[in-house]
DNA sequence: TGTCATTTTTGACGACTTGTCAGAAAGCGT
DNA sequence: ACGCTTTCTGACAAGTCGTCAAAAATGACA
């Protein structure tokens, strides 16, 4: 783009909202929303409060900026793994899969996601930010939702009386999102012996999708969970990779 | 009990600590965890802060000691619903009534769940709250795992192979917890045409569960959704008139 | 009822963070 | 080098937190 009228002092300014951001990250990640506190961000990127309000009204507005950049990189691992296989129930537990990796891969932008969904956050955070992420998110549910659209346009989902696309979609969000915050959040888990959440939420969309008798059931036609297993195990690598990836392109020098 | 070796002093003070709990709940409710000033709980119980430090250390542990109180309560409402009938479907389906139920009639106790998964809450409470809390808890999945157990011993819940009691009781748990809370929290679930979260998380719950192949599928073993949908606005009004009991038993005079 | 040890309450204190803004500094075009 | 503009700074007022020594209230006993 317009690259050339900027001046140096700009581009400096423009950049420092990414790093704000870059020292804010791992402020949330182990520290939670009062960690990140505006004297601590100012002396992380080696400026004073002052300039730092210059960028964000405050902490809550960094969370939010923070949170859309999350949704931004979940939706593009979304549609990778959405367009890692051509059958709808492979393409589904595919994104579903992308999910366990974002919260193991991406765990800070998986906690700021967390974070967004309480508190003063919303409240106080400027309608800018808010649209913004509303609308980054708004992309995130489009991306499963074409992809349940398609299982029914196909003909692999047959979709019970008074349930809606939009159900399916629902559902999926909330057994993954509540099983993935559950997971991170309670201490009576490991108490009933869920030793491997992510394995568990995949069994507990898997029996929501089966209930929905979305075909066909295993991902390669073959002959069980067995086979879904190995099918997990291989696509879970490329997912990771695909994670990683993106975090290096926004963080490394991506900050253009 | 022991009632005659307590002083009106004394007596005054054990019930402070109720008092204290009652201001701080609607705080919660409309102002989140910030809302809960010391300052302005010790004004609105006629104390200084001094006094309300001699009950709780801080904020935290006022939000936690509130957050033990909802989940007895919470408790309360399960056991009435898995006693509201003998045939172990109808039963899980009125403790997932009873989530509902809940989220909606005990809202700031709900709230105040929510707010416990986040934060600094768990980590500058006290021990003794938060053990008091996970064994709150821990009870409350006591209930709903029996009906799960109950359910396979009688033979109505076959579980598939790798998928254990713990985990159709973690399944369920994500699944009402994270739809009502996305349902709470997140601006976009309208935008995506749910108009009814409640609706569609009880359509979600019976989808998982009719692929777990849990009998018999509907509620009187009738002719299908239709006895489905009259059931539930049977039982849901029995479960709301318990809820409001609940809650004034414990608020009203309850206070001993 | 008066005395006094004990328990409870108070409110001032120091420490900390927040958001603002007038003045200082740096940047930039001529 | 000059002057205009943009950006940065750090002191300020405001507000909250948790503490603690001193004050007040309590209640047992004579």
């Amino acid at each position: 783009m317009s690259t050339e009228t900027l001046s140096p002092k700009q581009r400096e300014i423009r950049s420092r909202e990414h790093r704000i951001l870059d020292v804010a990250r791992p402020l949330v990640r182990d520290g939670g929303l009062d960690a990140v506190r505006i004297d601590a961000v100012a002396d992380a990127i080696g400026m004073t409060r002052g300039t730092v309000y210059n960028h964000f009204g405050g902490r809550e507005e960094i969370i939010l900026a923070l949170a859309a950049r999350a949704v931004s990189r979940r939706l593009e691992l979304f549609r990778f793994a959405a367009g890692s296989s051509d059958r709808s129930r492979r393409r589904i537990a595919a994104v579903g899969i992308a999910c366990e990796v974002y919260a193991t891969e991406m765990a800070d932008d998986f906690a700021v996601e967390h974070l967004i969904r309480h508190d003063s956050v919303w409240t106080r955070g400027s309608d800018r930010r808010r649209e913004q992420l509303a609308a980054d998110e708004a992309a995130c549910m489009g991306t499963v939702g074409t992809v349940i659209r398609d299982a029914v346009d196909a003909g692999d989902l047959r979709l019970p009386r008074r349930h809606t696309v939009n159900d399916v979609l629902y559902g999926l969000w909330s057994l993954t999102y509540g099983g993935l915050a559950i997971a991170m959040t309670s201490p009576s888990l490991p108490d009933i012996g869920i030793a491997d959440p992510h394995a568990a939420i995949r069994r507990n969309c898997n029996a929501m999708l089966d209930g929905l008798d979305w075909q066909p059931l295993y991902a390669d036609g073959g002959s069980g969970p067995a086979d879904y297993s190995r099918w997990v195990r291989k696509i879970i690598g490329p997912l990771r990779t695909e994670a990683r990836r993106i975090v290096d392109a926004n963080a490394g020098g991506g900050a253009a």
